[in-house]
DNA sequence: TAGAATACATAATCACGTTATGTTTGTAAA
DNA sequence: TTTACAAACATAACGTGATTATGTATTCTA
């Protein structure tokens, strides 16, 4: 009698539901009061559970604060390459759609609460290896995508594409790092902002180098 | 009888010399441990003094962590400046001469620790405030007057230096990041790494933007 | 020379992450 | 149906490490 393609498990639903109310938490009190001022009791609390939940399905707060990041990182990925294909649906080329994924991310730094949890946070708490490892699956892993796919098109030739993507990346990072922390005046500055990194690659794009 | 020039305070001596123990051994556990894996207790006991003389000359530990990035970050602005003057006094013009203190700093960035502390670490556990301060007072300070300089010259015209001295410091990171963690090898990165960054920084010294 | 301030040392204190130990509940086998 | 087992939590200590409160010696100043 009970459909195996409909039969749940009752303590799954609960335990993803509990993961869904403590991710949701934690990304708020990450993101306010960044990771080192976010107790995990107030985490737990605020989602409803105690730290025992939190310790049975993250192991500990860095394993809470990495899922959250790679979250956040994801939506962003998703977020761009959606922008990128607009791009190329409306018959742009794969240049057109490389700024428009750089436009995308650039905009994502303009909430100053974000930058912090994935540009100084992330990377600070979780280490070399374990942020590494987010960044390949998630930003990281879709510049190099993206910069590929360009080279293919005989732009950006001749050099390295992890190298390049981090370049660029590190570029984007610092453009964002120059946006006011103010709602006023960030429009004007993002288009500057992007001006400058356009020209950058511009120059990287047209020069042979050595 | 007491002659001022030569009378000095034998408590600022000690205190200073104090100073200097602690900076050196804050030095070695936040570049080899990074600041949370690096006890207080740790640091003092190399330093040869308690935890109270740490805390009535810093503070807390984040004003000894404040003061050691500080120190490094100046050493490191004097090396970049040093190398740009060596090369105008060869005869070289304001761009090699810029080209050079980036140098400097890219060879800095090939050691590992040394990254974590001034890239990783300072950000987070300092927090924008203060972080951004001593960034304004040492090196972005500093970029920022190589770009107004080559300004002058004629040259990154139409946009503010501030920023591109973020965006320009970004990509150097970035690069910085890409580099090897192994000895093996390194200087065949950095060599590319400098191409890479070199072509950017033409492209943007060669096109008119907008 | 008295007083004040600096420069520490020492010993609590306290916040917070972690863990050890229960308890409940769903589920699969007997 | 019952038994057993494991996942999914709750609760209450525990431990570590930063901070602080307090005491003391030394040096300068008035």
């Amino acid at each position: 009698m009970s459909d195996t393609s409909t039969k749940r498990d009752g303590r799954k639903e609960n335990a993803s539901a509990t993961q869904a109310a403590l991710q949701s938490a934690a990304l708020r009190w990450f993101s306010e009061q960044g990771f080192e001022k976010a107790p995990v009791g107030s985490i737990c609390a605020d989602a409803g559970v105690t730290v025992g939940a939190l310790y049975h399905h993250y192991g500990d707060k860095k394993g809470l604060f990495a899922a959250v990041v790679e979250q956040v990182d994801a939506q962003l990925v998703q977020a761009a390459m959606a922008a990128s294909r607009a791009v190329t649906a409306k018959g742009g080329g794969a240049w057109e759609a490389f700024l428009a994924s750089i436009d995308t991310v650039l905009q994502a730094g303009t909430n100053a609460p974000m930058r912090r949890l994935m540009l100084v946070d992330a990377p600070a708490v979780l280490g070399a290896q374990v942020w590494g490892d987010i960044r390949q699956r998630q930003g990281l892993g879709a510049m190099r995508g993206s910069i590929a796919a360009i080279q293919a098109n005989g732009i950006f030739q001749g050099h390295d594409a992890e190298r390049l993507a981090r370049i660029v990346l590190g570029a984007l990072y610092g453009g964002m790092d120059s946006l006011p922390d103010d709602e006023a005046g960030v429009q004007d500055a993002l288009a500057d902002t992007r001006q400058c990194l356009v020209a950058m690659l511009e120059g990287l794009r047209n020069k042979d180098v050595r």
